[in-house]
This record gives structure tokens, sequence and C-alpha cells, in this order.
RNA sequence: GCGGGCGUGGCGAAACCGGUAGACGCAGGCGACUUAAAAUCGCCCUCCCAUGGAGUGCGGGUUCGAGUCCCGCCGCCCGCACCA
């Protein structure tokens, strides 16, 4: 135990010591019944995969200390803390090492848990929660039926992702270049029966939503917003000349109708429904599109691909001139799954039309010129894409682009062969995941009946514990009994579905329960009132779009469907940067982490290492540092500080020993300003203002989330501290000062406030009040110019006015003899900063 | 390709609204204390042809005055990606 006049402080004994206070004081414990403002403050919860990295020490770091600031500013605070505890890693880990995904995961979570109490966060652990336990998901299963209630879920055949070795669907992500992240197969497209939520109906609402988030970095706003991509234009049929396999017109989406004029061709998708029809008795067809299914995954590829297409031989007819007829062909860079997988060629103003014009040498007419005498124009290798007026277009001649599209949109809607649309980019969320852990998808599948809702008295339908995992697949479907249950409604014979929910389902109603957490239902409508939206929300941008966008729109969900009363859940959000390191290799080219070194070289071979790039600390890489090593050996604090120093919040931090060795020194000198108990007589204005100056800036700072500038300020104010002769004011400086500290490294705070006896935990203490008037300076340094140089500086009194700096500035020896005696022309004076000369 | 961000000492970075560029930290140097070391404290630390001059990626512009505003480049990072 450290003694209060220790010359040292020794987190290793009073780290836990104040963990242990603050746990028996509850004093992190959100009261909602509790009078005071509510702030909540939340980080995105992790998922257990073994061990705390820096990664969630900076990230938790944060919103500790934001949370922290509250408490102490007079709210009442909602701080938890939970695990996303479903997901693949508890799964492989299952067939390596031969544990149960449920055993893995809360083995980790226990570790996990030991870690961030070690690192002393201000959580209210009493709303712990796990996605993977049945008080949990058996809540998500009853949110997934009342949106299924409501319409708002539907079941449909839809291509996925197979990997045949390990046979599950895999998402988008996890297929690497065509091939199954883990087993390396190559992927298949399979069609199954999958569950979609119609985050498509919000389209609109999580578009228009995003400026109402006043606090979300732009940078997200518009991830999202891409990410949505609402896009106005025409969708119209092109008649076919001759009708061929039962299609009598192709349906085409374009944002250009003013182009229709200069149309050349039209496009298919290889997947088109009339592409399909037409490879069945054409070879070469069937050939063509199975190439273009095969190009295109990876990055590069796309780039450098050729505009391909197959002549299909049919034609289309013109709709502004029954005479006019296009070719159909099948093209490898139209889409099928977006707009209506067909497109109609304007090579002029579209530069992959014009790419492909080019190949199958079809006809290319300008028809918006930028000015009158570019009407006939050529188009050479670039097609004109920006404003002007439309030429050679019949009806549409001369009018602007925005005025010819809404003409031809007006014609093709009063002749019946289109209509004005707006389509998306974004698809709607494909939830059915054929793996074990996860939530189970409520419904059971009835040969009479078909799909029917699993009854609300028989939730939470939970996984069953003796699954293996010695063949791959989904364990849940090859379960002896668990599948075969009763049909609720026929009573007969039915089959359980062995789906589970993709786990982004799971966090994306995780701060709803946190919020509220009654037995018998998800969440009680009117406390969720009390804490939502989140004011602070903070986690890494990799979250941008998925989850952020998915919490966003099973919040509208629920208030549609009358749950919630709040449409946003975040009204504040911060991402945070990564934690770095720099790298090292071998001369072989491995990898070999920090601790193998020593001077330049790998001490047990020998070799030289190189120097590589400073990355994102990874395993994979070996640049990581293990958070509990830095706690054993500097304490949470040190760790916290060094969290908070140097990087913006927002710009990754570059983990160095000498960066938390700086940061062990800091603790260690506000603990030996704060022992130094000496009693002292007698105010020191300076140190006062220099204080008062510190409180606001500080709170600014925090409030900002700009940690590095507030402890910037604190080193100063320390600073100033120790270098202060003893007075009543520094004696009261200091106490004040371990105030502000105290969201930054609570437990030597804690220590000192005792030592310096104080009573009460300081984590439960007031903000220090700020005095304005101290806040001004009463002299301040003009700085003065000659033509905008900088040729001295004076001291004047605050606020002298423009005729007295002025005459200072003439009087001063640098200046007179800058000016070797000529008049200036004019004079600028900006009271309280500076004076210039103009010569 | 489209969209966004960033570029300041050896390094991480500050700089409110256009007003003394480099606060604060790290690394480094010199010194003090010490038998010595650690710890701690003090001073120095953009560059140069140095009573001065140059300097915030480069080139221009606006202004009494530009890291900050405008125009044109260069480089790096991130997101999306054949989106019709």
């Amino acid at each position: 135990m450290s003694h209060p006049m220790d010359r040292r402080f020794n987190p290793a004994a009073a780290d836990g010591r104040w963990q242990q206070a603050w746990d028996e004081a509850e004093a992190f414990r959100a009261d909602d019944a509790s009078p005071k403002p509510k702030a909540y403050v939340l980080e995105m919860f992790p998922y257990p995969s073994g061990r705390i990295h820096m990664g969630h020490v900076r990230n938790y770091t944060m919103g500790d200390v934001l949370a922290r600031y509250k408490r102490m500013t007079g709210h009442e605070v909602l701080h938890p803390m939970g695990w996303d505890a479903f997901g693949m890693p508890a799964e492989n880990a299952a067939m390596e090492k031969k544990v149960h995904p449920g055993t893995w995961t809360r083995a980790n979570i226990a570790a996990m848990k030991a870690q961030l109490k070690r690192l002393g966060f201000a959580l209210d652990w009493s709303r712990e929660l796990a996605t993977c336990e049945p008080d949990y998901y058996g809540h998500e299963q009853a949110l997934f039926l009342d949106m299924l209630e409501a319409g708002l879920v539907y079941r449909k055949e839809s291509d996925v992702n197979w990997d045949p070795v390990d046979m599950t669907v895999l998402a988008n992500e996890q297929v690497i270049d065509g091939r199954g992240w883990r087993s390396g197969a190559l992927v298949e497209r399979r069609k199954l029966s999958q569950w979609f939520l119609k985050i498509t109906d919000f389209a609109d609402e999580l578009l228009d939503g995003l400026d109402g988030l006043d606090h979300w970095p732009e940078k997200v706003k518009l991830m999202q917003a891409n990410w949505i991509g609402r896009s106005k234009g025409l969708k119209m049929h092109f008649a076919l000349a001759e009708p061929v396999a039962d299609t009598a017109s192709i349906e085409v989406y374009t944002t250009r109708p003013d182009t229709l004029y200069g149309a050349s061709f039209v496009a298919i998708a290889a997947d088109h429904p009339l592409a399909l029809a037409l490879a069945e008795n054409n070879a070469a067809l069937a050939a063509f599109a199975e190439e273009c299914r095969h190009t295109g995954t990876a990055t590069a590829d796309i780039e450098t691909a050729e505009k391909k297409g197959y002549d299909t031989g049919l034609s289309v007819v013109h709709p502004f001139d029954p005479a006019w007829t296009l070719p159909v062909f099948v093209a490898n860079f139209v889409l099928m799954d977006y707009g209506t997988g067909a497109v109609f060629g304007c090579p002029a103003h579209d530069q992959r039309d014009l790419d492909f014009a080019r190949k199958y040498a079809l006809p290319v007419t300008r028809v918006v010129a930028p000015s009158p005498e570019e009407a006939d124009a050529p188009i050479h290798d670039e097609a004109y894409t920006g404003p002007g007026k439309l030429v050679h277009s019949g009806f549409l001649d001369g009018m602007t682009v925005e005025d010819g599209k809404a003409a031809a949109i007006a014609r093709a809607e009063a002749e019946g062969w289109g209509q004005g649309t707006t389509v998306w980019r974004l698809r709607d969320w494909g939830v059915s995941r054929q793996r074990y852990w996860g939530t189970p998808i409520p419904v059971i599948h009835c040969e009479a009946c078909g799909v029917v809702p699993v009854p609300r008295d028989q939730l939470p339908v939970v996984l069953p514990e003796d699954v293996s995992f010695d063949i791959p697949g989904n364990p849940l479907d090859r379960h002896p009994t668990w599948r075969h249950v009763a049909c609720p409604s026929c009573g007969g014979e039915a089959r359980r579905e062995t789906d589970t929910l993709d786990t982004f389902a799971d966090s994306s109603w995780y701060f709803v329960r946190f919020a509220s957490q009654p037995k018998d239902k998800a969440f009680d409508r009117d406390t969720v009132a009390q804490w939502l939206p989140v004011g602070q929300y903070i986690g890494g941008v990799e979250h941008a779009i998925l989850h952020l966008l998915y919490a966003r729109f099973w919040t509208r969900a629920l208030k549609r469907i009358g749950k919630l009363d709040v449409a946003e859940p975040f009204a504040g959000l911060f991402t945070q940067g990564m934690v770095t390191h720099e790298t090292y290799k071998a001369p072989d080219g491995r990898w070999i982490s920090p601790e193998e070194i020593k001077d330049g070289v790998i001490v047990e071979t020998g070799e030289p290492v190189t120097v590589g790039r400073v990355e994102k600390m990874s395993k994979s890489k070996k640049n990581t540092v293990d958070p509990t090593e830095i706690l054993d050996q500097y304490g949470a604090d040190a760790a916290r500080w060094f969290m908070l120093s140097d990087s913006p919040p927002e710009r990754d931090l570059e983990w160095s020993e000498a960066g938390i060795e700086g940061a062990w020194r800091f603790v260690q000198r506000v603990w030996r300003l704060a022992i130094d108990r000496e009693p002292a007589e007698g105010a020191d204005k300076d140190l006062d203002r220099k204080l008062h100056k510190t409180i606001a800036g500080v709170a600014e700072d925090i409030e900002a989330l700009s940690f590095n500038k507030a402890v910037a300020k604190l080193y100063e104010l320390a600073s100033a501290l120790e270098k202060a002769a003893p007075s009543a004011s520094r004696t009261q400086a200091i106490d004040t000062m371990l105030l502000l500290v105290a969201p930054m490294i609570p437990h030597l705070s804690e220590e000192a406030w005792s030592a310096r006896g104080h009573e009460g935990l300081i984590a439960q203490a007031g903000w220090p009040a700020v005095d304005p008037a101290l806040l001004v300076d009463d002299e301040v340094t003009i700085a003065v110019q000659i033509n905008g140089k900088l040729r001295d500086t004076l001291t004047a009194p605050k606020g002298a006015d423009k005729a007295t700096l002025e005459a200072m500035a003439r009087g001063s020896e640098k200046v007179i003899a800058f000016l070797e005696g000529k008049e200036p022309k004019k004079v600028i004076v900006v009271p309280d900063r500076l004076v210039n000369l103009v010569a």
C-alpha cells in the first residue's frame, strides 16, 4: 500500500484499491430516475476475441474522459459496456481447438473484462450485456417478429457467395479474389432462400436524416450518402422490333433522358433475363456471358477491363421515331443489380458508351453543345459530360440539360412508355447466415402453413448446446432433434429455420438495451426516452457505413412500428484514429516483433532488421504491444495519459516506448506536486490567472474531444506550479489541478486527493468553477511590424487605445532605426495585438 | 475514374475570426545535484553566407499583413468503384 508521503506514486498498489473503492461506492451506476441532465456516452462495444488491444485502450480512454468529465459537470451519466459476442471467430476456434463457441466466448469475455477493470474505466457494469446470451438475443428475436408483422422482413431467393469447402455463405468482404478467405476455395454463386430486412424502405429518410446529424464527421455522412446512392432519372421501355422469348420490350434506366436523341445502342447485363433466355440456344452468347461473370471482382480489373459486347442481332425501336432502330448488345459493363440491368448507350456523352461505340463502330451523335458554335463539334476520345444546350434533338432542341430531362420524362409519361423514378444503390439487407453462433431466426417452416413465426411465449429460441464442429457446415442443420418441431399453427410436422441472423443485427440495438433492460421485453419505451439518443458515440471509422447505417435503420424501423420515440440513435459521433507502431523485418522478409530486437539486431540470430513503415498494430505484422504488460509496468494512468497525448484523437497515434515513458514522468510530476503540503500564505495573481485559464481551456478541449490540447494545457499548468513560489494560491491550484486531471488519470487523482485530506471520491467531485475575471490579462504583448514584418514587441496595458499604441510603437528604438527618419504612409493598429507601420 | 481528407522543425503536433509560426510533448545537446548511476532540476534545440535574411509541399494572386482566403500544380492517405 502506498503511503501518502511516498515520493513515488505506486500504481501497482493504488490502481486496484481505487477501482475497488469506485465499485463499492457504485460510483458509476446510472440512475434512470435522476433529476440531473442526462448524458449518454458510448464506445463501440468490443468483439470478445480474447484480449484487449491498444485500439480498445485508446477508444475507451477517450470515452472515459468524457464520461467522467460529464459526471463532474453535474450530469447523470450512462456509460455502459458489453460484448458483441456472436460471430465467426468463435466457430473457427471451435473447429481448431475443439471448444464450444460459447465456452470460448465467455472465457474471452471474462479475461477482457478483467483487463478493462484494470484500466479503471468509469463504467456502469450493472448494465453489462453479451449478445450471445438468450436474455439478449431472445428480445432480438421478438423485435425481428415485430418487424416481420410490420412487413419490414421478407424472404426471397437470392444469389449468395457459397464456400463449397466450409459449406457456408460468405459476406462479400470475406471473398478475396473470388476465393473464400478461410478455405481458399473458389466461391460459387448459389441461389438460396434468404431473409431480408427492408432497409430500402428507409432509403429516403436515412439519406435525408444525415442532414440533421450536425455532430457527425462530414466524411462519415458522405460515405453513407454515397452508399445509399440516390439517383433520379427515367425508367423506360424500348420495344423490341420483333418480340423474342416472350419478351416485348427492354426496360432501361437512365439519368440522362435528355440525350435520348444521341442513343446508338441498347446494352443488357449478362445475367439479364433476356440474355439468359437467348443464351439457352446460343452457345457463343452463353460463353460470353460466362466470361463476363468472371471479370470484375478485383480492383484493378475494372480499371483496365475493356468494354466488350455481344451483338444479339435483336433491335429495338426508338421511342421518338418508330422508323429508328437500335441494336441490342449484351455488354460486360452493365450490372444486373443496379437499375434495370439494361442501359441505352449515348456515346457522345458517356465515356463507357463512347469506348464501346468505337470498338463496335456504332454512330456517335453529339446532342449537347456547350455553345451554339460547337453544335457540330466532333467528339474524339472524350465524351462530353458538361452542361450546355440540346442539339440534333427534335423537340428538345435549345433546351438546357435540366429542362431536356424534364421534357423527355414528361413525354415518356404522357405516352406511357416510361416514368420518372428514383433509383437507389442501397440493397435490402440480407440477414441469413448458415452458421451456428448467431441469433436463431425465430420462424418455423411448415409444409402446410408455410412460414410460421415462433409464438411469442416460446421465445427465446435457444441455441442447442450439444453441437459438433468436426464437419464443415451449419451444425444446426444436422442436429438430430433441434430442427424438428410441431407447427404452431396446424400442429403437424415442421422444421425450424436453421439460419441465424447476421451479427450486425445484434449491434443494431444494443445501445437501446443498455438504456433499459427489463426482463419481459427488449426495452421500456419511456426509460429509453430518458437516455437516447446517445450524446457521444466513439469508435473506429471502419464502421462508418455498415454498423452505423444498420443501427440507424433499426432505430428508425422501431420508431415506425411504434416501439421507440427516437429516429436517430447517435446524436454525436466521433471516429478515432488507429494505434500504430513501427514494423520490423528480418533479411528474409519475415516480420519481427519489437521484443525480439536489441540495438537493431535480432537477439536470437544476430541478423540485422530493417525498420518498415509505421502501421496499424496487427498480429500478422507482429507490431502489437500488449496492454497488460504496459499496465504491469506503468499502471493505468500512464497508459491512459499516453493515449490522450500528442496526436489529435481522429488521427493515428504511434505507440512508442519513449511516449509511455513521458506519460509516466508526467504522472509522477503531478504526484510530486500533490504531496507537497507545506502550509503557505498569500495570493499569486499570475498563478490564479494561469489556473483559471486552464480550467476553462481544458473544459473546452474535453468537450471538443481535443484531448491532446487539454493535455498540453495541463503540462503548462504543471510547469507553472513547479516554478511558482509557495502561496495560498499555489496550494489551492494544486487541489484544483487534481480535479482537472481526474478524468484522465483517475487513480493518481484519487490517491492524491485523499492524501491531501479531502473527503469523498474525486470521481464524484464537482468540476471547478471558472472566475471569468481571471481569464483576462491586464497587460498584453503588442507586436510591432514595419511593412508587415515583425521588428519589435512591447508590453502595453490591456485595452490601450490606438493612439497610445501608435505612440509607443513610434517610440521603439528598433522602429526608429528601421524608419531612418521617414514618415510611415499608413499606420494600422489592432488593439491588444499589433501595430503595423507601412513605409 | 469519382468523392473526401491531409501536407508546418529530427519526430508527434499547436496557432481563436487573416495579426509575434513552431505552444506542449518526444528525441537530441550542454550543465547542476550525486562517489557513481537512476531519478530530478536548469538552459539550448527551423534553416542560412547571421547587427541580417529565408521559412508552414510547389507556383501565382488578394491584403498593411497569409500556415489560415482565392487560382493552378505536386505528393500522400482514406472511401466508393464499369451505378447508366
